[in-house]
DNA sequence: GCCGTTTTCGGCCCGACTGTTTTCAGTCG
């Protein structure tokens, strides 16, 4: 089994640490860190590339050394240089730099002074207050080691993007609320809208800097100060959640907010454009020498650098850059274009609610029509119907269709792919429906083999129209199961099949990268909520956020369609 | 180690804050 690119991007940022600890010439460490973002960021395997003959030189900050070095790990599983390295330094030098305030310098000064290589050491030396004893070192940084390595034990996961929300908003009122401030935004991944959140980024407009920061270090939740100054300040809550907080003079907003939104690796392409126009960008502005000539708005700064606004979901550094520069941005799909929702619950299987609930809830969003989509009968758990109730739902709704005017309610239902690639209802049954969601509910140990061609097998099925939550995964709480998704989506192309987003915002399954994989291939998308009650309708905006992260327009996506299109499109 | 509007060598993103230093290195974002 090949490495998979998030494991060749974990092996290369071991090397680069541990190199940085060693001493090496910190561009080529930089360049290794690099290299790693890359790989982390491609829509497929760096393996499947190879196998199909392209040269991973041509990617962004890989030459020839790092494309060998990627080759070598995925042909051997291993990487001579790392392992040589690791002979020099103790590995466990690598997991100490994971401490907030301990980089490369300072491990090796613990270890060079006290031989401490691993966080078990680190953490004996701290609770004997040897740490204070290394020059460069003193009492308070101790402590703050010995408080990081707390928090790192109960380190809880980078929260879902809902949840950053719901503590995001109170405190934006508290912030917004304070004398003297003008604007405030939350910037970084949130703003971004990333599938999770490691922290919050919050921006602020205001005359008084020093007042601002002592007046968000005094909100309530905020559990312990990490720093405080008069433009920064840095705070933990009781939730164990990170926020930093940056004030700026309102003709640095533009410029603020582009550096504080990211990503990282987005900014430091725009830096490099404007250096290369011998100018300089940072936080404050794009400058001239000492002369401000952009940082008012983000507009602005993109502006004077020639390029159009990029928006935030994009800024990932996977290419927007050049798309901007040769005027081919795509024009992102927005929730207004969103006509229908194709997946959704309702008291016949495991949803609160009725069919007309849910419909009339969905015409209330200023939709046209919505998929009911119950689970099929093996699901049992999950209260899923028989061939019999599938039936009395399908008179059902047709009843229901009588009456509306102006909107459609779809027949459809969520159908198991079965182990071996049957799906759960006879055909005569599914041919009745207008579509289906076909969906992976068990047996998620199998192969990647096995897997792949399970679902390709059910997709042979004149009745299969849409695959459900393609990898099964649970952010935080369920990895995806292993499946060959580039061969998934071209069977889905081949057949006139179709991939679901799905909303939820512990599913975003599909990722943004293999959306824009997707939209390459000319693929469409269904983005869908999986709601189980009226409510759940509405968590479409993160489907239709992380479809724009994968580049998705409007016409990339399956369900931006009215009834008659979209029911043409979903034909066989 | 990578790369080219400074183009095959000589650069490589930039500033705030902390803790320790007494003028600044290290770290972080």
């Amino acid at each position: 089994m090949p490495l998979h690119n998030a494991e060749i991007a974990d092996r290369l940022n071991r090397l680069a640490a541990l190199l940085e600890i060693e001493g090496a010439n910190r561009f080529r460490v930089r360049a290794y860190r690099n290299a790693a973002g890359t790989v982390a960021g491609l829509p497929r395997d760096a393996a499947a590339m190879l196998a199909d003959g392209e040269d991973l030189s041509e990617l962004p900050g890989i030459g020839e050394d790092l494309a060998g070095k990627i080759a070598e790990m995925v042909e051997t599983g291993s990487l001579q240089a790392l392992d040589e390295v690791e002979a020099r330094v103790p590995p466990g030098l690598f997991e100490m730099t994971r401490v907030p305030g301990l980089g490369a310098r300072k491990v090796k000064a613990l270890y060079d002074a006290l031989g401490l290589d691993s966080l078990d050491a680190l953490r004996e030396a701290a609770d004997r207050g040897r740490i204070r004893q290394v020059p460069g070192f003193g009492a308070k940084s101790e402590a703050n080691i010995r408080r990081e390595l707390d928090r790192l034990e109960g380190e809880g996961d980078r929260l879902r993007l809902i949840d950053a929300e719901h503590i995001a908003e109170p405190l934006m009122a508290h912030i917004r609320d304070l004398d003297g401030v003008s604007r405030a935004t939350v910037a970084g991944s949130y703003r971004r809208r990333k599938e999770t959140v490691g922290d919050l980024d919050i921006l602020v407009v205001a005359e008084d800097g020093d007042a601002v920061t002592q007046a968000f270090t005094a909100y309530e939740e905020v559990a312990q100060i990490v720093g405080r100054g008069a433009t920064r300040a840095t705070v933990v809550l009781r939730s164990g959640f990170s926020v930093d907080l940056r004030v700026v003079a309102p003709e640095s907003h533009g410029a603020a907010l582009h550096y504080f939104t990211g990503a990282k690796s987005h900014n430091i392409a725009l830096r490099r454009r404007a250096v290369a126009r011998g100018w300089k960008l940072n936080e404050y502005g794009l400058f001239d020498g000492d002369t401000r000539i952009a940082g008012r708005t983000e507009e602005e700064v993109y502006g004077k650098l020639g390029l159009p606004f990029i928006p935030p979901l994009l800024r990932e550094n996977r290419g927007e850059i050049a798309a901007a520069d040769e005027g081919r941005l795509p024009s992102l799909a927005e929730l207004s274009d969103i006509r229908g929702d194709l997946h959704c619950h309702t008291t016949a299987s495991d949803g609160k609610f009725g069919i007309r609930e849910m419909a009339e809830a969905a015409r209330a969003l200023g939709y046209g029509y919505l998929g009911i989509t119950d689970h099929s009968r093996s699901q049992t758990v999950a209260g899923g119907m028989s061939t019999d109730d599938l039936a009395a739902q399908i008179d059902e709704i047709d009843a229901l269709n009588a009456e509306f005017a102006g909107f459609r309610v779809l027949k459809s239902c969520e159908v198991d792919i079965l182990e071996d690639g049957q799906l759960d209802f006879p055909d005569d049954l599914l041919a009745r429906l207008d579509y289906t969601v076909c969906s992976v509910h068990g047996r998620f140990d199998l192969s990647r083999e096995t897997q792949t061609e399970r679902v390709i097998r059910a997709m042979d099925n004149p009745n299969f129209t849409i695959l459900g939550h393609p990898t099964g995964r649970l952010i935080n709480r369920r990895a995806p199961f292993d499946i060959d998704l580039d061969r998934v989506m071209r069977a889905a192309a081949d057949r006139g099949c179709f991939l679901e987003l799905n909303a939820q915002p512990s599913r975003l399954d599909l990722d943004d990268a293999r959306c824009k994989m997707a939209r390459d291939m000319g693929l469409k998308i269904a983005v869908s909520t999986d709601a189980h009650t009226t409510d759940g309708l509405e968590m479409m905006r993160f489907g239709v956020a992380q479809a724009g992260r994968g580049w998705l327009e409007a016409d990339d996506i399956l369900n931006t369609r009215p009834v008659a299109a979209l029911l043409e499109a979903m034909a066989r």
